[in-house]
DNA sequence: CCCGTCAGTTTGATATGCAAACCTTGACGG
DNA sequence: CCGTCAAGGTTTGCATATCAAACTGACGGG
């Protein structure tokens, strides 16, 4: 029996880890260079009380570490991880498809070079650009296939 | 005052959208094939109820779109729309991040011509790979800037 | 007639989310 | 001293959301 219900797959992984209201948010301010408590509620509007757990569940999580900067009173404040800096492509993505799809027109400029930075897929393997006909997919657990389990 | 509290920003609208629990899910099981109530269901794990109320919302919000295969009784099933099928680089993306992260070893295979799909991110403008050092952020709504509201 | 399928809806207990107030340590001002 | 303020949370009390499971209603087959 599987630990939670529902297809073996690295997206709910991900979603079991970053896919609730605040964990992105929170990442894409840390991001930005807000690495205080105090200054991530305020940007993101999180209730302090869930943002002090999804922080707590974050540096579990090994997506932030928690870092002293003074010692008394105790203050702490957040950075990135390996694994929380590689969220950034995720965010990324998802900023583009907000941009097209979520927004009138875009609240935050970002700047690659001298222009306007539009993220496009590539494979890195060849090279080629990603596109939906030149992907096929399949299950590499026992019980599943793309349809849903088999048993 | 702004409709919803914390930065405006093109990420927290889309995960406004498809920022819960299910939403990615589903639109996975849909570009997986899976088209019906029941199969989602199953696929995802997702309570019959919220599922429901989800599907719903992502018709409302132009992501999916409902169709009757049969009239009577009435059944209908989910395809997506253009909105949905540009979230496909959104799953990838954090599948990639799910496989190296979340996960002990990749449970789903995409495979891109005759290799393993790992996918990369260019500037679509340049080119070039994207790399945090060449970008640049800033924010184009009065009353905020990087660090938080400047009133 | 009875059973099964499908796409939801209803129900009732439980968990989660929220805003606001509160706490603690210390710095600063008078 | 005394009051006030800042930071980083924690506590409280209430409202809402979520869940699993049972139910509905329209069919179709045997």
């Amino acid at each position: 029996m599987p630990a939670v219900a529902g297809r073996p797959c690295s997206v709910a992984g991900a979603l079991e880890i970053i896919g609730d209201r605040w964990s992105l948010l929170i990442v894409r301010e840390v991001i930005f260079g807000n690495h205080r408590f105090g200054e991530i509620a305020r940007n993101t509007g999180a209730p302090r009380d869930r943002l002090a757990a999804r922080l707590k569940a974050l540096v579990a999580a090994g997506i932030l570490e928690q870092r002293e900067y003074q010692a008394s009173p105790p203050r702490s404040d957040y950075h990135l991880t390996r694994a929380g800096r590689e969220l950034g492509s995720v965010l990324q993505v998802l900023r583009e498809w907000g941009d097209r799809w979520a927004v009138e027109s875009p609240p935050v400029s970002v700047r690659h070079h001298d222009h306007e930075l539009r993220v496009g897929s590539v494979c890195a393997v060849c090279g080629e650009r990603v596109r939906a006909a030149d992907i096929a997919r399949s299950m590499r657990v026992d019980g599943w296939d793309m349809a849903g389990p088999t048993g």
